[in-house]
RNA sequence: GGGGUCGUAGUUCAGUUGGUUAGAACGCCAGCCUGUCACGUUGGAGGUCGCGGGUUCGAGCCCCGUCGGCCCCGCCA
């Protein structure tokens, strides 16, 4: 028979009573996370999302209480009246805050009862949770778990974070639209039937990228808004169909100033949520020192291992493979482990078939190792190769002086087109890093990327795709080369080099925002459409709005939209994105709780105009 | 679309060369217990070995297929 709250009201939470409140009068409410019975009386652990507080109830004092206690089950809710009570020395919990009280119990009301649990809460060893699969069908009971109950309040303080950044510094939150129109360029489309218009369909934004541009143009000079984006991509441990973007956009705008927001932005996020301190300054990369240095684009700082090039070393070499890729103007590049020069040739197999995964062919290595039968007393060492035979000792040693090679090191080498030698050994690197442990999980090293190219090539189409948005500035330098590639057919190749004004804020590895400065000038807008291989009538059939609104006097404007879930994956120490939102979905986008997506209604189909083939 | 990996009790896992009745811990149920906080203790219940097919005298184990979780490549302007 359960209890009726009635008019009782909780006095305080089950995280803050201390030594200074003995002798109170309490009423806590919550759920049992814990019984231990011993008989004559009876200990609880009363859990609330503040905390455990541990409350007694003893045959003696309160008879009506203890035999109620009795038939409480893990993750009942009770409500408890009593008196907070010193604990004895020794009976102390030094690991609960509360730990050196109890409430000492007269009367317990059960709100509720609860079945057994499908899976533990918490385990011993803390890392045996349940299988992720079970604890998403049961997500609100997952997220009892005082970890995801800390994670989502962090988030909770980051968008605050966010808001308070950008009301102080007049920046309006204007919301968009979630119906929108499909286009063809980007990531494919959420798409939502129309009932009214049969036959045609909304989609859902991937962004609200051309209607914060709108707000430019309507002279709202400084927007933001907390905005879900929706899209269609295969997932990935850091990215989910649905998830969350600051997005932000400001006129008269140049990147200096959207750098400095946003370094604004995540120092007082970071500061206020995390307590941590990042530089006012932000040190700065442009793209191109990026994939040179570390192969990829969003760079983790907080480790070396830097990318070196041994192209030079090897020019003119007759080993084919390796004259075939610098004939073919590929790369020779290798990474440093230090004092790795023991890893086995299972492990360094390992190391090759995790760099095939990103093209590389093969995965050779130089080791600085001891000589056989021992170094002496000089400390002396030799090297050895998977090249050696192709390329002899000098040139092994060459190589090794570049890479700057010491005792114990192992070289990482890899040989291909640029784009899979800055992909597999900034892969490497990062894996190696993981696997040797050579990441300080205490440190946060930010960064601004600068420069992005216009336009990436495609060499299956052999066309060029926009790097960023179709309405991306390119850089005022560049401006010259960009007309040149676009209304000469012969410099078309150019495209390749043009540099946009868009930058990333890398924090940790993670690609945590991205922006730029937008096109405002029509002239300009319609070379980009003609670059990417969209004549005007095409342009105006998606995009002819914007393109009219474009010639009403549109501000100079730029902006940036920083992901939500991953600044706050960095904040909680998590490389799982479902870890920080409430109701995340599965790798194949299932939500296992409400066992979404599912069957509609033929009725409601039918009213739709949609019938289902196969 | 492709690759890797996992799937055995409610949960986490073990399960030898294919061989009798598939085990452990936690959880659950019942009892005992005056200071626990990973309480202790006695007893008990609990299994479609993801699913389907095959090989075999015999399959949790081998083979084929399939489903699902996670991770990665492609993809994600």
């Amino acid at each position: 028979m359960l209890d009726v709250l009635g008019t009782l009201e909780r006095t305080n939470t089950c995280g803050e009573l201390q030594a200074g409140n003995v002798g109170e009068s309490v009423v806590l409410m919550g759920w049992v996370a814990k019984k231990r019975d011993f008989g004559v009386f009876t200990f609880i652990d009363l859990r609330d999302r503040e905390g455990v507080t541990q409350v007694v109830v003893s045959e003696e004092t309160a008879r009506e209480a203890h035999a109620k206690a009795k038939g409480l089950r893990g993750e009942f809710v009770i409500a408890v009246k009593g008196e907070v009570v010193a604990r004895d020395e020794g009976a102390k919990n030094t690991k609960l805050p509360t730990g050196d009280i109890e409430v000492k119990v007269s009367e317990i009301l059960v709100l509720n009862d609860a079945n057994v649990l499908p899976f533990q809460l918490e385990v011993a060893g803390s890392e045996n949770l349940a299988a992720e699969d079970t604890r998403l069908k049961y997500r609100y009971l997952d997220l009892r778990r005082p970890q995801l109950q800390h994670n989502i309040r962090t988030r909770a303080k980051a968008v605050a974070a966010i808001r308070e950044y950008f009301d102080e510094r007049g920046f309006i939150e204007i919301e968009t639209p979630i119906l929108l129109k499909s286009t063809p360029e980007g990531a494919r489309d959420f798409v939502v039937p129309s009932r009214i218009h049969t036959g045609k369909f909304f989609a859902l934004p991937q962004s609200p990228q051309i209607l914060k541009q709108l707000t430019m143009i309507s002279g709202f000079d400084k927007y933001y808004q907390i905005a879900r984006c929706f899209r269609d991509e295969d997932l990935r441990a850091d990215r989910q169909p649905e998830f969350t973007q600051l997005d932000m956009e400001m006129s008269f705008a140049h990147q200096e100033m959207a750098y400095r927001e946003m370094q604004g932005m995540f120092n007082h996020i970071f500061a206020k949520v995390g307590g941590i301190s990042l530089p006012a300054e932000w040190p700065r990369m442009t793209y191109a020192e990026a994939m040179r240095r570390y192969g990829s684009d969003k760079p983790d700082l907080r480790f070396g291992m830097e990318l070196v090039d041994l192209s030079g070393e090897l020019a003119g070499t007759d080993f084919a493979p390796f004259a075939s890729v610098l004939e073919s103007k590929g790369e020779i590049k290798c990474i440093v482990a230090k004092g790795k020069a023991d890893y086995s040739r299972k492990q360094l197999d390992e190391l090759q078939e995790f760099v095939k995964r990103y093209g590389a062919g093969a995965l050779a290595w130089i080791k600085a190792v001891e000589p056989e039968g021992g170094s002496g007393s000089d400390g002396g060492w030799v090297l050895t190769s998977s090249l050696l035979k192709a390329l002899g000792e000098e040139k092994i040693a060459d190589l090794a002086k570049a890479a700057g090679v010491e005792k114990g090191d192992l070289v990482l080498i890899v040989a291909g087109r640029k784009s899979v030698v800055a992909a597999s050994l900034g892969a490497l690197r990062i894996e190696i890093a993981k696997r040797e442990n050579l990441i300080d999980r205490a440190a946060y090293k930010p960064l601004i990327v600068t420069e992005f190219p216009m336009f990436e090539h495609d060499e299956e189409t052999d066309r060029y795709a926009a790097a960023h948005h179709p309405f991306t500035s390119p850089m005022d330098e560049d401006l010259e080369k960009f007309k040149t590639a676009v209304n000469d057919e012969s410099q078309h190749h150019l495209l390749g080099e043009v540099r946009a004004k868009a930058y990333d804020a890398v924090i940790n590895g993670y690609e945590c925002a991205g922006g730029s400065i937008r096109i405002h000038q029509k002239d300009v807008q319609a070379l980009n459409f003609k670059a990417l291989g969209m004549s005007t009538e095409s342009a105006r059939v998606q995009f002819g709005f914007f393109l009219d609104a474009l010639e009403y006097g549109t501000p100079p404007h730029g902006g940036f939209a920083a992901g939500i879930e991953r600044t706050c994956m960095i904040l909680c120490g998590t490389e799982n994105i479902r870890d920080v939102m409430a109701f995340p979905k599965t790798a194949s986008a299932q939500d296992l709780m409400m066992d979404s997506p599912g069957d509609v209604d033929g009725a409601q189909l039918k009213e739709l105009g949609i019938a289902i083939s196969d």
